[in-house]
DNA sequence: CTGTCAGTTAACTTTTTCTTAACCTTAATA
DNA sequence: TATTAAGGTTAAGAAAAAGTTAACTGACAG
């Protein structure tokens, strides 16, 4: 069976709704001449005539009359099925990946905020520290710690960071203000094993890096740990900053050290510029922009 | 706004149908890379991807599961309005036009056993003299009687008639038989002012027309004039025939001049092989073959 | 009559769609 | 582990479809 000519379909109904070729071409933004084929090529199609031809205005025949309200709901469905996928371009859900540290300790104390201003976005953040597959995940976007370059996916830097030591309050008073880095040495140091912490170790010396292990490998972990008095936390700025504006850590030493890698927004191409991918985004960007830099 | 790519849509729907780019092709005939490419097209329209490609195997994002069940819902409804429209050329409404005195004389008698035969074709008749407009009206087509050559339109011949005189069998019985042309002259005869019966004034030369004007302008009326005895009617065998048969008229003589236009169906040419036309002249065709002729 | 409007037709151009053929990835097989 | 096959993608070019312009036709209004 050969199959349907939808596009001449789609001509047929402009025309059969206008009672004219003339408006139904105008409405098409093409030539008359062209409408007219189509239908010829309908009316040939169907083995039967659709208008008739009286003169300068036409009418619908039988088989026109019988064909038109079917193309009409048909064409109808079509255009709403697109529309209802458009539209789920600026509403609808929104899946966002990030790491569980940046989730926990900067963008949920925020997140009240952006659902308060965007309730037609349905905005679901899941916590995952992998890189994420955009071709095999319904992900509109993720933010990512690192230099920047993503293969294949567009990027925009977020803010950046900076190492540096944190403990409870209670434990500096105990200890006092520590006045040089090779001071810290002489005390508990709790820090994940990554690359992140390359920037300080630098600072330190080489040596400094042989002769240390992480005691415990979660961030969060590490947070609480020194929170609780246990010891100074090798911190990353941006998860410590609200502790430590709350007076829940303090910062022994003021010495920071920016990291070589920074905060990302990374999407596939597609996504990036949906609007409420765009919109997420810069809240964001805004956020970021407001937030403290450690002096 | 720029229009929906329907044909993409199309393709989208057998290959979400199918989980498969490859099926799909399959199913539309063509080859897998031009169905990638109508869905890459799509993808860019709506500006976000329909299928996760996960090596060998392809499944719906929630953009397409979203657009799927319209699509197939519009696509549907869309192959059934063109299918009705299709529909309607076997069986369906046939709109004929023919003469009135065809239509009573020869038609009519005849018509119960087309509709035995065909109760799917709603075959409507319309008496009617003049010239079809097929342009611009709804009949299918036309039985008319002429040379066989109408512009722009198909034909075909179904019989050829003859011109002869009859009258009442009373009549016959008062007046006895009569033996040539020339003894006719001698009676009242009734005809149609119609260039129908050159053929018949030829035979009788010339001067037999000057002399002889037409009393009654109506085929029917003349017949009934002659079953009533009020004179010899000229007469098509076409119409007289069944009443000939019948006893209700009788021939005064058996000369016959056959005419020199003959009986043609006549339809447009996108009518002219549509199934219930050719059922309907393939059924004029076979009792035109099974009518008599004047010996 | 004449001019105009609406639709058609024909020749030609542009755009879209399709095919072919090489390539890539994944998964099954030797 | 290398090999093969399946399924999808890509690029270049060919084929098909759709569009344009311009001349033509026929109906209607002034």
């Amino acid at each position: 069976m050969t199959n349907t000519p939808l596009n001449a379909l789609r001509t047929f109904e402009a025309v059969a709704r206008n009672l004219s070729f003339a408006k139904g071409a105008e409405e098409l933004n093409v030539s008359p001449a062209a409408v007219s084929s189509q239908i010829r090529l309908l009316e040939a199609r169907l083995e039967q005539p659709l208008f008739h031809r009286k003169g300068r205005q036409i009418t619908l025949t039988e088989a026109g009359k019988k064909l038109l309200p079917g193309v009409q709901r048909g064409l109808s469905e079509l255009r709403q099925a697109v529309l209802k996928v458009g539209m789920d371009r600026s509403a609808g859900v929104l899946n966002i990946s990030t790491m569980p540290t940046l989730l926990q300790k900067w963008i949920l104390p925020r997140l009240s905020d952006f659902y308060e201003g965007h309730a037609e976005i349905d905005l679901r953040i899941n916590a995952d520290t992998g890189l994420v597959n955009f071709e095999q995940t319904d992900f509109h976007a993720a933010i990512r710690f690192g230099a920047g370059k993503w293969p294949g996916l567009k990027s925009q830097k977020l803010m950046d960071d900076w190492i540096l030591p944190v403990c409870s309050p209670e434990m500096l008073r105990d200890i006092g203000p520590i006045n040089s880095i090779e001071d810290l040495q002489g005390h508990d140091l709790f820090f994940v094993e990554s690359e992140v912490w390359d920037s300080w170790f630098r600072v330190l010396g080489e040596s400094g890096r042989e002769s240390r292990w992480p005691l415990l490998n979660d961030s969060l972990s590490i947070l609480m740990a020194a929170e609780q008095g246990q010891g100074i936390a090798l911190s990353r700025w941006s998860l410590a900053a609200r502790d430590i504006e709350a007076g829940r850590l303090a910062r022994p030493i003021k010495t920071v050290v920016k990291t070589d890698w920074s905060y990302y927004f990374v999407s596939p191409p597609h996504f990036f510029d949906l609007p409420k991918v765009r919109i997420f985004r810069q809240w964001l960007l805004d956020h970021c922009a407001s937030f403290s830099t450690p002096e």
